[in-house]
DNA sequence: ATTGATATTGATACTCAATCTCAATATGAA
DNA sequence: TTCATATTGAGATTGAGTATCAATATCAAT
C-alpha cells in the first residue's frame, strides 16, 4: 500500500473535515516538483500564470494550512525574508544560506539534535520545532570574496 | 581604563567619519537598559513618549546601524517579527522562546557551537553568524497546557 | 566662538507582503 | 440532485519598513 503526499494530504483535509480544492492541490504539487525553497509570491506568480483566477490569499492561506498540519516548513534567508520546503519523506534537518548567492546547504547532525533536546530538559522545557540556520559564504563565493 | 559602550559607540563613529548624535546615544541606552528582547515599534513608542519628535526612520537607520557595526542582534519570535538585544559584554548565546508567555531563556552550548564549525568546514562553508532558536513551551507554560 | 562642509533627521509619501471582508462558488455527504 | 458549509478571489486594508528631501545638527578647521 503506498501513501502518497496527496492522499495523505487528503486524508488529513478529510479528518479535519476541510476541503480537498484543486487549488489546494496545486499547491501542494508545486512544493512537491519545487527543488528550491519557494517563497509565497513566487508559488504565486508561477501559478497564476497557468490559472490566472488564483488569488494571492488561497496561497497564503494553503501554506498556513500546511504548515499547521506538519507538511511544509520554513526556511530563513539572509535578508530576514522566508520560504518554503515539504516535509513529506524527508527527514529533519537544518540549513547553510549563502549570503551572496543565496544557495541552500542543508545538513543533519544528530549530535546537535540531542544537545538541544538535552538543554531543553534542563530547563524544562517543552521543544515544539527549531530553527538552526548558519548565514555564511558557500565554497564558491567564499573563493571570490577573497578576490 | 574603563571602556563603556557609549565610548565605543563614539569611537566607531569617528572611526566611520560618522557624527554621534542625541537621537542615537538614546536608542543606544535604551537597548542597554531593557531588560526583554526590544521591537523597533516598541523603542518608537517608548522613546518618542519622551521626545516627541523622534522618527521612526530614525529608529530603523539606528538599529541597522549599530547591527551592522556588530553591537546588537537580532531575535527571532515565534510569530516570525524579530526584536534586537545589545551584545556589549555578553557572550554569544541562542535562545529558547515560549510560544505561549513569549518569555525569552537564553542558552550557551560550546558544544553546539564548535559541532557548526565543524559542519561548515566540511562544506567548505565560511560561516559569518547563525540563527539557532528553540520554540517550544517554558515551565510554567507547559504545566498549564497539560490541563 | 564662528564657520561651513556634510552627515543626520523627521515628515511624508510610498512600497510590498500579508491579511481581512464578503459575495459568489465549489465541495462532498446525504 | 440537494444543500449546508467550507472555500475562493477581488479588492480594500493593514503594517512594517524604506525612499525622498528640505531643514537641522554635528564637528573639524579656523
Ligand atoms: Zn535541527
Ligand atoms: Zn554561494
Ligand atoms: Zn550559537
Ligand atoms: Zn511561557
Amino acid at each position: 500500500m503506498k501513501t502518497s503526499p496527496q492522499k495523505v494530504f487528503q486524508q488529513y483535509l478529510e479528518a479535519q473535515g476541510l476541503k480537498l480544492t484543486k487549488q489546494r492541490t496545486s499547491i501542494l504539487e508545486y512544493l512537491l516538483r519545487a527543488q528550491n525553497h519557494s517563497t509565497p509570491e513566487r508559488i504565486y506568480r508561477d501559478l497564476s500564470a497557468q490559472d490566472a483566477t488564483l488569488g494571492r490569499a488561497t496561497v497564503f492561506r494553503t501554506l498556513h494550512l500546511l504548515e499547521r498540519a506538519g507538511f511544509v516548513g520554513k526556511i530563513l534567508f539572509a535578508d530576514g525574508s522566508h520560504g518554503y520546503e515539504h516535509k513529506f519523506a524527508r527527514p529533519h534537518h537544518d540549513h547553510m544560506v549563502c549570503v551572496d548567492c543565496k544557495q541552500v546547504i542543508e545538513f543533519t547532525n544528530p549530535t546537535i539534535e540531542k544537545l538541544q533536546d538535552q538543554i531543553s530538559r534542563e530547563f524544562q522545557f517543552t521543544p515544539l520545532w527549531h530553527t538552526h540556520e548558519i548565514f555564511g559564504r558557500c565554497r564558491k563565493c567564499s573563493q571570490k570574496a577573497v578576490v
